[in-house]
DNA sequence: CGCTGCATTTCGCAT
DNA sequence: ATGCGAAGTGCAGCG
């Protein structure tokens, strides 16, 4: 990896146009040959970059180009869809490079599919006598998240979401359509779980006669196991 | 900015919790107080990060932690979110400060903002004889992006995106839905206009009397105006 | 290899 | 502030 601190405009053509006035900035280039174009604030996300594959090309200024203080030139290429990303650098204020090697990479622990592992363990949650059927329960445009029957035996299918919106409710609607078609399952109740419901979800969800179902996380990862905590 | 290279192991506890394993990374604080680690490669999103505003703390390890061949300790701790980040690094290979300043942000150009434009003056692409009426057509729960008449003054709402996807066609039809309880607008004609249009968008637009609209971007562009070119 | 759904999404705009 | 839609989304899993 290559860490050049310099000033520097960029342009970047691709699926859209985009200027970056002139200013001090990180240039970050890694071993697959991107580029990641860095201030000093903002979130994780590069002000501008190239995803690899990608090629760079180091070049010297035209005569024009050095008259308006441009010392040298990068250009960025994606061969597959001719991205075009155009660094002109004033000036270097640090460069190095470094050998980092391949990394490990990240081990995660979490989101919707512990979520879904564990509502199926506690899934009286839903409310009591259910009993789970399947997880990832398959039908014609995809598969529902959880199947469970409730305490008379009707069918329950559940949307896990993260967060709670509007797109879930209607995810949901079209699997429960699907499903109440079907002689086997119908009449099928939709539920609608998640860490957090958007109100103009859970109005949506409740008008289509789509239980509401909120879940706090840390308490069914409390009930689950009290060993696995990080610290 | 400082920018460190470091052999360090990073462990994350918040909406998840994650662990990477001992490896020689580059950590950049930015002024904000946030971190990012980065590998040397992958894309351009961190392999661990803490986002502002945050706050880190330097600190020596424990005698085992020491032992373990840990020689310092970074905890970064986000207040509102009680998200914990903690920088286990055992060896550091490079350590560089630098002053950027404020940048001026980047300046966009493109997408659906220009999508939307070049339609609207090219509202002829929708059909012979139709007219715009307005862009940003407002309704009760959000805006249309295009509204038409066609060659027989009937409404026609266009609904756009630059990946036309099954959520866009809910989109509209939600959208049609309401706009034909009007009658100062029934019946009313939608469209779903995009660059590109997966199948599944279009049965689902199509099973319901939405007419799919494949929009080239270049060829719209090269009809408005030929000098916008960057280079 | 292409499609689908998730993300510690982040970002920007409008209410 | 808050909610919502878009992203140069990236990424992983699965058919």
């Amino acid at each position: 990896m290559r860490l050049v601190i310099a000033k520097c405009s960029v342009d970047y053509a691709g699926r859209l146009s985009a200027h970056l006035p002139l200013a001090t900035r990180l240039l970050m280039l890694k071993a697959d040959g991107s580029l990641l174009v860095h201030s000093d604030g903002g979130s994780y996300k590069p002000l501008n970059w190239m995803s690899p594959p990608c090629t760079i090309a180091m070049s010297e200024p035209s005569d024009e180009q050095r008259e308006f203080g441009i010392t040298e030139l990068w250009t960025v290429t994606q061969g597959k869809t001719a991205d075009l990303l155009i660094v002109s650098i004033h000036e270097v204020l640090h460069d190095s490079a470094h050998e980092l090697g391949v990394d490990p990479g990240l081990q995660k622990d979490g989101v919707e599919a512990h979520l879904q592992k564990l509502l199926a363990e506690q899934i009286e949650l839903l409310g009591e006598g259910h009993r789970l059927v399947r997880r990832e329960y398959m039908t014609a445009i995809g598969p529902v998240d959880i199947l469970a029957t409730d305490a008379a035996g009707r069918s329950v299918a559940v949307e896990l979401k993260r967060r709670g919106d509007i797109d879930g409710v209607e995810q949901l609607t079209r699997y429960l359509e699907l499903m109440n078609r079907d002689p086997r399952l119908a009449p099928v109740q939709g539920v609608f779980a998640a860490q957090e419901i958007k109100p103009q979800a859970r109005t949506l969800a409740e008008d289509r006669g789509i239980r509401c179902l909120v879940l706090d996380y840390d308490a069914m990862r409390g009930i689950d196991n009290a060993d696995e905590r990080l610290f």
